[in-house]
DNA sequence: GTACAACAGTAACTTAAGTTACATTTAACT
DNA sequence: AGTTAAATGTAACTTAAGTTACTGTTGTAC
């Protein structure tokens, strides 16, 4: 766990915060599709990620969902950190999107480190500003974007997010993250194959160049 | 300003801090409609809200608009904290919805009361964690529902923030802050009237019934 | 190999929302 | 009172997206 922690958080924490982490964190690996949170739970561990990548769900009262963004190395899940410090349930659903290695913290360190260490702070203040703007974008994507847009930059996203260029899902499951139906992403997936910028094949989609 | 500061912030702060507030913050009431912050500003001091309501709104590229949520008293704009200390523009746009008190804050003291008073740093954190649930509903409202719930929604909220039940609004205003048209808001608002929950006007709508 | 279930393709239709265009109403001003 | 500009009403049409229904395809298990 000490390389795992060094490699992705030394920069960014001082010594004897590292030192504290060490003592009290305990070290999780899960494998992809694994569920780390589900809307309603109440929160008793804070999860550093160390690798991989987290990807957050809204859902309605219907059950319908809708992708608000993904998590990655050196991040952590502020929608936690609110709510241990309410005792509020979850609003979200976290998922592993890849294989992903987390150092989880107890949620009484948070209130005791936030007034030690400066840089523990710094983390905290960064994290709800970068989760902030992420929610920010998917505001946009979602109002001002018709849906041929936001499937594009899904895929580009999920590029960046996974580093492979081969998209393994179905349309279905793309259609559920995009709060859309199957029926229409499989329409709009075969207008970017026709203008090459994806190969459609079953279960899995290569990115060709979506620039 | 001590009776304002007091009134709106007397038990959340301590007395020290309150102290230290009154000794750099200047003061400061506008107008109903006022724009206190543009897209692309540069913020240079936190406005800490006294009374009336605030309005955040996210604009694209196009100029095509988004009310994300007020602010009301007891309130601070997040995302003016976010940019002060990245020493980033501002992300949205924010006007006066009523006639409005403030109390502006340097940002320089930000950083400084974070680590010296827990109140402030309990305040900040608090801040962040409804903004990010405001946020949330923002995403739940243009992902999940059609434009005639937004609307009567949109309606509910601006009768509690401006504790009126006229609202004072054209349609195309209203079309603005929904990001639709002022035909679609105009054919909705009459159905509302053919239920009785409203009652259009010319520059106004009173609202009759809206549960 | 055959059967099966999951996945993908596609046509035809419905609906919500946006657009265009024009008529009507209202308030405010001279 | 008459003029004007802004606001509102409404019809007719377009478009994006969702829905239904059915066909074809593919991988996997038996």
């Amino acid at each position: 766990m000490i390389e795992e922690l060094k490699n992705s958080y030394g920069t960014l924490f001082e010594d004897q915060l590292l030192q504290e982490i060490l003592e009290v964190a305990t070290y999780k690996e899960v494998p992809e599709g694994f569920k780390l949170i589900e809307i309603g739970d109440y929160v008793k561990s804070m999860p550093l990620l160390v690798s991989g990548a987290i990807k957050i769900l809204r859902e309605d009262t219907e059950g319908d969902e809708l992708l608000l963004y993904y998590l990655e190395k050196g991040e952590t899940c502020t929608m936690t950190m609110a709510c241990c410090m309410g005792q509020k349930k979850s609003e979200i659903r976290a998922i592993a999107e890849t294989d992903a290695k987390l150092i989880m913290v107890p949620i009484e360190k948070m209130e005791i480190w936030t007034s030690k260490y400066k840089s523990w702070r710094d983390f905290v203040f960064e994290s709800y500003h970068n989760r902030i703007n992420e929610l920010l974008l998917t505001v946009d994507s979602v109002a001002f974007l018709k849906m041929d847009e936001r499937l594009l930059n899904y895929l580009k996203e999920k590029v960046r997010v996974t580093n492979s260029s081969i998209i393994k899902n179905t349309h279905q499951e793309i259609a559920y993250d995009l709060h859309s139906s199957r029926v229409v992403i499989s329409r709009l997936l075969k207008k970017l194959e026709k203008l090459e910028k994806i190969e459609l094949h079953r279960n899995y989609i290569k990115i060709i160049n979506i620039s």
